[in-house]
DNA sequence: CACGAGACCTGTTCGC
DNA sequence: TGCGAACAGGTCTCGT
């Protein structure tokens, strides 16, 4: 489930609050239940709960794929990897089978870590680059220039696709929106990243912005049983499209492997030539 | 350096 | 209907 877009979406909401749930912000933790121990990354089990307990809650944002708790004394990092999810509920609400970690604030709310799959990670470090530093360029960020993508993209001999979903190259992007804004693009995966002119480089990353704000716009991508509360699977063009037309020219989306990754592409609009105009 | 395969996990959907 | 295979919003490590 997370992607930019919805790590974004879940932030938001922890730090500005929702409908009938307050901001986290100032809110002090109180206790800590862990139900699966390798959750937690890094420190160990005692120290994590030694150190967490009595810290306050002081900012909440996003920095790739990652949520930062910036406490009182230390750092908060949480990956939601494929299926985690971060949510505030009451102290009375009943318990999930898929819960991994909970911590309890004062103020009788609960901070609540879900994670099915189990990949989930949080780790407690007083210094966040530990964790964040190999991290690439934000693509949201209005400093982050087409002229550097390019360069960027050409400073490597790769494939496109998987390229984009390394996240030391950039950060934030998944599957869902790789192959959104390739497709919008006209781009085929497994292009070669130092063939790609700069018109194409600056088209996109002008679609890598238009489908992470429009997703964030939607509150993320809900497909499944994992994630709710978006609404942009509903305009998804390509993404788990597999046999209906493309919204551009008709012909029927397949769905190819590229390292790895079940991949959505138009068969007509995104042909693979040496030559990226 | 770049790529693919396997590992980490559980739940849902697909195909026979 | 039933049951195993395939597949899933991610990332790391290893071998080639």
């Amino acid at each position: 489930m997370p992607e930019l877009p919805e790590v974004e979406t879940i932030a938001s909401r922890l730090r500005n609050g929702s409908d009938d749930l307050p901001s986290l912000l100032e809110h002090r933790i109180n206790r800590v239940n862990l139900y699966w121990e390798r959750t937690l990354a890094t420190p160990s089990v005692d120290e994590f709960r030694e150190r967490v307990i009595g810290q306050v809650i002081k900012d909440i944002w996003r920095r790739g794929k990652y949520l930062v708790f910036s406490l009182s004394e230390d750092f908060l990092l949480v990956h939601l990897r494929m299926s985690g999810d971060m949510l505030v509920d009451r102290n009375s609400r009943q318990e999930d089978p898929h819960q991994r970690l909970i911590l309890l604030l004062d103020s009788g709310l609960r901070l609540v870590f879900i994670d099915p799959r189990k990949f989930g990670r949080v780790w407690l470090v007083s210094n966040p680059g530990e964790v964040l530093d190999g991290l690439g360029p934000e693509p949201l960020d209005g400093s982050f220039s087409a002229a550097e993508f390019h360069e960027r993209l050409h400073s490597y001999r790769r494939q496109l696709k998987p390229l984009l979903l390394d996240q030391h190259f950039l950060a934030g992007l998944g599957n869902i929106y790789t192959d959104e804004a390739l497709h919008l693009t006209r781009l085929h995966p497994l292009t070669i990243s130092d063939t790609i002119s700069s018109l194409k480089s600056e088209q996109l990353l002008g679609h890598i912005r238009q489908v992470l704000r429009e997703g964030i716009r939607r509150n993320g991508t809900s497909i499944d049983w994992i994630y709710r509360g978006g609404n942009y699977q509903h305009h998804l063009r390509v993404y788990r499209r597999t046999g209906e037309p493309c919204p551009r020219c008709g012909a029927e989306i397949e769905r190819i492997l590229v390292g790895g990754r079940g991949t959505h592409i138009c068969p007509n609009c995104q042909q693979l030539s040496g030559f990226q105009d």
